[in-house]
DNA sequence: TCTGGGGTCCTGATTCAT
DNA sequence: TCTGATGAATCAGGACCC
């Protein structure tokens, strides 16, 4: 079996990443739209494609394109709005085929996934592939391209080798080869600014970085450097770490118009501090801290955060702390966006009454409200102020 | 071409406690 | 008591990913 000893498999790691989701799955729902080029992405002017179907991608249209462009490039293109909760329903659909062949499935998005499929009993890497293709298809309809290797880093440049409904192995003694001619980009974490600096030292591949001095790339991208080193020698010791607990829960929205000043931005910041408070509360955790932040008309950001003396999943606490935020910014210039990001999230602890409520309730109405408080976090979880004394 | 919304992680500067 | 060194925590900005 694969990852025996003498193998030369140390690990198996599976990635996979849907094709298109978002695109795919309105196909699904909307079999009429088949053939046809077709965009999701938020509707209005100043919006950008979020998922291109390969037929639209034939018209040179991609994700993060903005939608006039698209629309440009492919008049005739179907536009959707995306609707997350389909995603997310056929996304844990997707994610239980996955925990059927291990416990190890470290999602990254709805769409992808890492397995870690070590001393599984599923034979060869090419026969693990394909049941898995095969299984995601049965259980969705969808496709999905899958890549092997004995590293993370590895079996993702995999995955998106041979797209779509790719499936591509890379035993681990020939990752080298692999990644050896592949452009910069595929480093994960170069982006363009640092796709840029290995430029202008005279690398253009991989293979280049991978020979590279470390010291030269730790002078130029700091503690980057040598991690990139690693990645391009298919040098990945990071695990699959099955449930991560999520840092922030933010809201933004870019505004039709751009605003000027304090008055025009707090309605925005009423709204960004709802949805997030509601999402805390789905979450059932509270937050520590709140941060703002606001865009201005040329793309510049700024961002200020602060504290809360008490942690919250409520409205109010998060708006408020908001809008005291508002007045260390200068609000001179026009904004395009205004966003809200809780963060140093935590477990609820249950309160005591007179933290929660105020000493000067009256008695039915703090009847009222140790109940609502005892439905959410159990019985015992508050008492009397006199038991407490 | 003209740039969304959800995040994570890193870095340098500043602040604070010891 | 004052000063400085040091390290941790926090803050703001930036790069990146999907």
């Amino acid at each position: 079996m694969a990852g025996d000893p003498g193998s030369g498999w140390r690990r198996i790691i599976v990635h996979a990443d849907m094709d298109a989701f978002f695109a795919a799955v309105e196909l699904l729902d909307r079999p009429d739209l088949r053939g046809r080029p077709l965009i999701v992405g938020h509707p209005g002017a100043r919006s950008v494609v979020t998922t291109a179907s390969y037929e639209a991608r034939r018209f040179g249209v991609g994700s993060a394109m903005s939608m006039a462009v698209a629309m440009r490039r492919c008049p005739e293109a179907v536009v959707l709005p995306p609707r997350f909760q389909r995603y997310k329903e056929i996304s844990s659909r997707v994610m239980e085929v996955f925990s059927s062949f291990t416990p190890l499935v470290e999602p990254l998005s709805l769409d992808e996934a890492f397995m870690d499929m070590s001393g599984t009993a599923h034979g060869s890497p090419e026969e693990l592939g394909r049941k898995v293709k095969e299984r995601v298809f049965e259980a969705t309809g969808l496709k999905v391209s899958v890549g092997i290797s004995a590293t993370k880093f590895v079996a993702k440049v995999g995955s998106d080798h041979r797209k779509p409904d790719g499936l591509t192995i890379v035993p681990p003694d020939e990752a080298r080869a692999f990644l050896e001619p592949l452009p910069l980009r595929r480093l994960w974490g170069v982006g363009p600014k640092t796709e840029a600096r290995l430029l202008d030292l005279g690398l253009r591949t991989i293979g280049d970085v991978a020979r590279a001095s470390p010291t030269l790339l730790a002078s130029s991208l700091g503690q980057q450097g040598p991690h990139l080193i690693h990645l391009a020698r298919a040098e990945d010791p990071r695990e699959v770490i099955p449930h991560r607990e999520a840092q922030s829960v933010g809201s933004e929205e870019t505004l039709e118009k751009d605003v000027i000043g304090a008055e025009a931005i707090r309605p925005y910041l009423r709204r960004a501090a709802d949805k997030v408070a509601e999402r805390l509360r789905r979450h059932g955790v509270v937050a520590r801290g709140v941060r703002v932040k606001l865009k201005t008309a040329d793309f510049r950001i700024h961002a200020r955060q602060t504290r809360l003396s008490r942690p919250t999943d409520g409205s109010a606490p998060l708006y408020d702390a908001a809008v005291g935020l508002l007045g260390s910014f200068d609000l001179g210039e026009a904004m395009r966006l205004v966003g809200v990001t809780a963060f140093d999230l935590a477990e609820p602890t249950a309160p005591v009454q007179g933290e929660l409520f105020g000493p000067d309730l009256s008695r039915r109405r703090l009847d009222g409200a140790m109940d609502a408080v005892r439905a959410r976090f159990g019985a015992g979880a508050i008492r009397r102020a006199s038991e407490l004394e």
